[in-house]
DNA sequence: GTGAAAGCGCTAACAC
DNA sequence: GTGTTAGCGCTTTCAC
C-alpha cells in the first residue's frame, strides 16, 4: 500500500499537519522541520492522494476534452496542442473521442464523466443551437466551433465565412474563374455549422468579385474524410463540370481531391489548382505543397484552455466569444500569379 | 452545488444506504424502493462523485496514457485506437504527450499523476533498458514498443526485425539491388530501440538474399518528423551514392522522402521505389500511393489494454510478452515485379 | 430489504 | 510554528 500523510509524520516525527503544510508549500515551517519531512518523503516515496484531495478540494485539476477523433487531420493537431496548452497550466486532459455522433456528444456533456473533470472542451458536430440548453448549467464548459450557438457560453471559433471568403478571391486572383467548393453541408455527414460557413464564405468570395456561382461545382463532404474528397473529384470528373480549381473545406478533403485529381492524369496546379483548409503539417510534404488556409488552430488551443481556465476560476464572469485570426499560406499546389 | 447521495435519500425518503444499493444495481431492493429512488435521481440530476468513489475504491478507472505526441502518424492513429478500446471496457484514457523527452517520460512513470491512474501504457523513447527498474514497481504498466526490456514488465511490440527484413526481402524480391535504409538510430534521435531493430531487420535482409551491405545507404532518422525523410534523400542524392529504392522505418519519414525525390525530378517507382512502415491512412493519398509495412498497430491498441486490465485485476498473474503480426501492403510507390 | 456507522486520505479552520 | 479535529461523498461491514 502507498505511503500516506500519517505515515510520513510518523517517520519524520511531526504531526501530519505539518506533512500537509510541506507538501503543499505552506509557508510558516521550519527549516528543520521541513528538511526532516522531506527525508522521510524521500524515504517513503509518498506521493498525495489525487482522490482524496479532489474530493476535499472539489477540484480535480483534470479537463475533459471532446473531439470527433484523434486520428485524422485537424483534431489531431489540436488535441496535441491543447493538451500541451493545458500541461503549462498544471491541467492533466481526459480525452474522449465523439466519432461525430449525437449520443456520444451528448454523453461527454452531460455523462457521468464529466463529473471528474473541472471543465471541458468540446467540438461539437452532431449537436446544434437546438441543443444550446444543455450547456447551460453551471459547469465551466467551451465550444471550440460553430456547430452550437447560444450567448450563454463561452466560445472560441475561426473566421470561417472571412477566411473561406479569403480563400475563394486568392483563388479568383490567380485567374480562376471555375472554382469547384467540396465541403458541402451533408445531412448524414459531421460539421454541418461549419460546412454551412464556409459553403458561405466561397459564395461570398464568387459574389465579390462579380463571379456566378454554379451549383455543379458545389459538392459534398461526406463525413470529411480523404475518401470523400476522392469521390468528389471523381464525380466533379464524371459529371463533366469544367473547372480549374478546387478549394476544399479541410487539408484532408484537399489531400483525398489532389489524389484523384493526379490519378486521373491531370497535372497540379497546371490543369488544376487545390486549396486546402487548416493547415496540417502533412500538407507541406505533399507533391506538390498544399497550398491551405490556416484558420488560426494553434490560437484556439491557447484561447480555448485560457477561457476555460478562467471560467473555472471565476464562474460568474461574462460570457466570453473569440474569432481568432486567419491567414493563407501559398505553396505549390496552386498556380503562380498570372 | 451536486446532489449527493443524501439529498436522493432524502428527496425518496430512503436512508441513503438504499440510494448507494441502487445506483451501483444492488439485488436485493424491491421494485416500489427502486423506483422511488430512481425518480429522486432523476429529479435531481444526481451524478455520483467520482472522486469520493475512487477514494473509497481506490481505483479510478482512469488509464494513463504516454506517447511522444498525438500530433503526428503513428502515435496519433494509436491514442486513436487505445482510447476507444479503453473506452468499450470501462475506462477513460489521459493523454500525457512526452515529446520524447526522457524528463517527460521519466514523469509519467514515476509523477504524481500516476496516482489519479488505475496503470499506465507508455511508449517510451528516450528511456532504455538501463531504466528498466523504474517500471518494477507494483503499480500496473504495460510497455509499448522496444526501448525498454525487462522481464518484469507487461510487454507489447511489434516484430520489428522480421517485418523489416520482410520489406527488404520484398524490395529485393522487385529486383532492387541498391536499398537505402532511413532509420538509423541517432544518439539524438528518438526510437532508439526500434530503430536498431528495423536497422538489423534490414541488414538481415539483405544478408539473406546475399546483398552486400553499403554503410553509406544508411541514413539516419533524425528526429523520425517528415523533414528528417527530406534531409535523408537529400543528403543521399548530394553524395552520389546510387541507389534504386528507398525504405523508410516509419510512414512519415517515407512520405517525407517520396516529397524530395519527386521534388528532386525522380519518378516514383520509376527510378526509385518507395517503402514505408506503418500503414498511416495518409499513405494512401499519396501520388503515388505509399507501399508500407503494416507491423500490426491496431492489434497492438487491443492487446496493450487487454493486458493492462488483466494486470489491474490480478497484479500477481505472470509477466506477458506479446508481438503482434505484420503484413506487408503493396501500393504503387513500389514498381511492379519485374 | 433497510438503517447506522466507520473510514478511505486529504485540507483547512481552529486552538495553542 | 505545530497539533487536533471535522468533514468532503462514497462503499461496505454489521446489525436489525
Amino acid at each position: 500500500m502507498a505511503a500516506t500523510l500519517r505515515d510520513v509524520a510518523r517517520l519524520a516525527g511531526v504531526s501530519f499537519r505539518t506533512v500537509s503544510n510541506v507538501v503543499n508549500g505552506y509557508q510558516y515551517v521550519s527549516d528543520a522541520t521541513r528538511a526532516k519531512v522531506e527525508a522521510a518523503i524521500a524515504q517513503l516515496g509518498y506521493q498525495p492522494n489525487y482522490s482524496a484531495r479532489s474530493l476535499r478540494l472539489g477540484r480535480s485539476n483534470l479537463l475533459g476534452l471532446a473531439v470527433p477523433t484523434l486520428s485524422i487531420g485537424y483534431f489531431g493537431e489540436l488535441a496535441s496542442e491543447i493538451i500541451d496548452v493545458a500541461r503549462n497550466r498544471g491541467y492533466t486532459v481526459l480525452t474522449e473521442q465523439t466519432n461525430s455522433s449525437r449520443e456520444r456528444e451528448l454523453d461527454a456533456v452531460q455523462g457521468a464523466r464529466r463529473q471528474m473533470t473541472d471543465g471541458l472542451l468540446i467540438n461539437p458536430l452532431a449537436l446544434t443551437s437546438d441543443d444550446a440548453t444543455i450547456f447551460e448549467t453551471e459547469r465551466p464548459v467551451v465550444l471550440l466551433g460553430e456547430n452550437v450557438f447560444s450567448h450563454k457560453v463561452d466560445h472560441v471559433t475561426m473566421q470561417n465565412v472571412a477566411a473561406t471568403q479569403a480563400g475563394t478571391e486568392y483563388l479568383i486572383g490567380l485567374g480562376h474563374r471555375r472554382i469547384a467548393f467540396i465541403g458541402l453541408a451533408d445531412p448524414e455527414g459531421a460539421s454541418v455549422g461549419t460546412s454551412v460557413l464556409r459553403t458561405e464564405g466561397y459564395r461570398q468570395g464568387l459574389a465579390a468579385q462579380g463571379i456566378e456561382h454554379d451549383p455543379r461545382l458545389e459538392l459534398s463532404a461526406g463525413s470529411w474524410a480523404y475518401e470523400d474528397g476522392v469521390s468528389a473529384v471523381r464525380s466533379l470528373l464524371s459529371a463533366g463540370v469544367g473547372f480549374d480549381a478546387v478549394f476544399a473545406a479541410t487539408d484532408v478533403l484537399a489531400m483525398g481531391a489532389l489524389h484523384e485529381l493526379q490519378a486521373s492524369g491531370l497535372d497540379v496546379p497546371r490543369d488544376v489548382s487545390v486549396l486546402g483548409f487548416d493547415d496540417l503539417v502533412e500538407g507541406r510534404y505533399t507533391t506538390p505543397t498544399l497550398s491551405t488556409v490556416d484558420g488560426g488552430r494553434r490560437q484556439i488551443a491557447d484561447i480555448a484552455v485560457d477561457m476555460l481556465l478562467s471560467r473555472i476560476e471565476s464562474p460568474t464572469s461574462p460570457v466570453a466569444f473569440r474569432e481568432v485570426a486567419f491567414s493563407l499560406i501559398e505553396r505549390k499546389s496552386t498556380r503562380s500569379r498570372l
